[in-house]
DNA sequence: CGTAGAGTTGAGTGTATTCAACTCGGGTGG
DNA sequence: CCACCCGAGTTGAATACACTCAACTCTACG
């Protein structure tokens, strides 16, 4: 069946899954729905019904502000998953739409956590996925805060390039992507206006290029470079055989005082 | 002894705790530690090497860009505690510093985990914790990606006093602002410069009130309306015994369809 | 052929930045 | 005891990046 490939396939980077966890993921039971295009998977105010996993399509989280405009918390491509916290939150903090036509896997918190209390493996590696959602945002708001439109666009330009690659959804040097330039500004706290200047800035400098839905990058160490990007925050390497085995060892954890720098603060 | 009582208090906000999880705290053989201020507890791009609970001032996570400027990702008060990403990631992404003299309550990750595994309700409420933090990001995301420096000011005021409220670090309309407006810059993605003219607009328009590190709240309500503020994201109601006390029920969790509602996307 | 959504462009505006100077208070050393 | 220094805060003036408003193009689609 092979349900759930590319989830598999994203949590393949931080841990070595075998075949057991493999079946695992097939048994979980999962509903297969298609999605169209600006629909609501999850909505602000209400309860988490379900964890839901983006097979095909992209999606993100947001927020509507009073005055009607949006921020986008995070984009979500195939292989990604949400509905998690619904576990322990009691309403949803942020919605989660789709942007595309999508196909998604839904199935109970529940099942997932019974899963992950029988494999070890796929307990990393969910904990991963969360760690590295959290790295992603963190990207988002270094962005937004201290880089310029352009940089902010080459940065997030890279990090769903490095993304998708991770779940075959991307080629050598080009990708669909297949967002309006008014989703980007949402996610990147810009305006429309603005992305598009600066997107034909880019394009203009030779570094990328966005036509009918396929990025291209033309320079990609220039563009690295405006980016000050460096893919380590996306922890991609697989982590070490030990820490995957079990959790253990790690033995030289507990030793040693905290503190040491002391950076201008 | 009493060691972790800021901390034990946070996650009273989400799920009953009882004796036996005091004690279990309390039996985690964390050593105390005073750190000075303007140290690094956590450097990026080295191993975690262990978890870090603030007990007393104040701490942040972080970056430095190239040029050297800072984005602050989280500001950290009593009660919070950091480091465990340290399980699943070979190095940090970020640091973490002190902001003033700290005193810290240090422990290897495996401890927390074990402490978890055994006891239910702190798993829960550990994982309450990890979601929260996630959502004060977004809030974060939010003010400086759609909200202008006076709402995010006032948004961000507002958090800290909730959460310090939590912790009992809060009287009714004012609480120890410790950080220096280059800090508040750093976390809200603006210069120092316009913090202070921001923040005496703020007391210009006679909502806070920032002298000798004292912030008052002078009207909470237009405050709260300027920001936008709702303290729903903070989820600091407990939440439902039943979530408390295993993890199971939520019977009606794996039914219906996720996709309903369709606004503009 | 007409419409709607997405993209593009220009002109004017504004919020926040940059640069720079200056105040204030606390600490230190001559 | 005073001079000096330093960090933090404050203020002014000029600049810049991004926004707003508005018009217009292009393409897909009915």
């Amino acid at each position: 069946m092979q349900q759930a490939a590319l989830f598999f396939r994203r949590l393949s980077a931080a841990v070595r899954l075998d075949e057991s966890d493999r079946e695992a993921l097939d048994r979980l039971g999962a509903r297969q729905v298609p999605v169209p295009a600006g629909n609501d998977l999850i909505v602000e105010g209400e309860p988490i019904r379900q964890v839901v996993i983006l097979e095909r399509g992209w999606a993100c989280r947001y927020v509507l502000l009073e005055d009607g405009r949006r921020q986008i918390l995070q984009l979500l491509v195939p292989g990604d998953h949400v509905g998690e916290s619904g576990a322990v939150f009691a309403h949803a903090d942020h919605s989660i739409a789709t942007l595309t036509p999508a196909r998604v896997l839904v199935f109970p918190v529940e099942a997932l956590r019974a899963l992950a209390s029988r494999h070890v493996r796929l307990r990393v590696a969910l904990e991963w996925s969360k760690f590295r959602d959290r790295s992603m945002i963190h990207a988002r708001l270094i962005d937004i805060g201290r880089r310029s439109a352009s940089q902010s666009m080459a940065h997030l330009i890279l990090e769903l390039y490095h993304r998708l690659r991770l779940v075959g959804a991307a080629g050598e040097n080009c990708f669909a992507l297949p967002l309006t330039q008014e989703t980007l500004a949402d996610a990147l706290g810009l305006t429309m206006v603005h992305v598009n200047r600066t997107l034909r800035q880019l394009r203009a400098d030779g570094l990328v290029d966005l036509k009918n839905g396929l990025l291209t990058i033309r320079d990609r160490e220039r563009l690295t470079e405006l980016a000050g990007f460096d893919p380590s925050y996306l922890h991609h390497a697989p982590v070490s055989p030990s820490a995957t085995s079990g959790l253990g060892d790690e033995s030289d954890a507990a030793t040693g005082a905290p503190q040491r720098t002391d950076r201008a603060v």
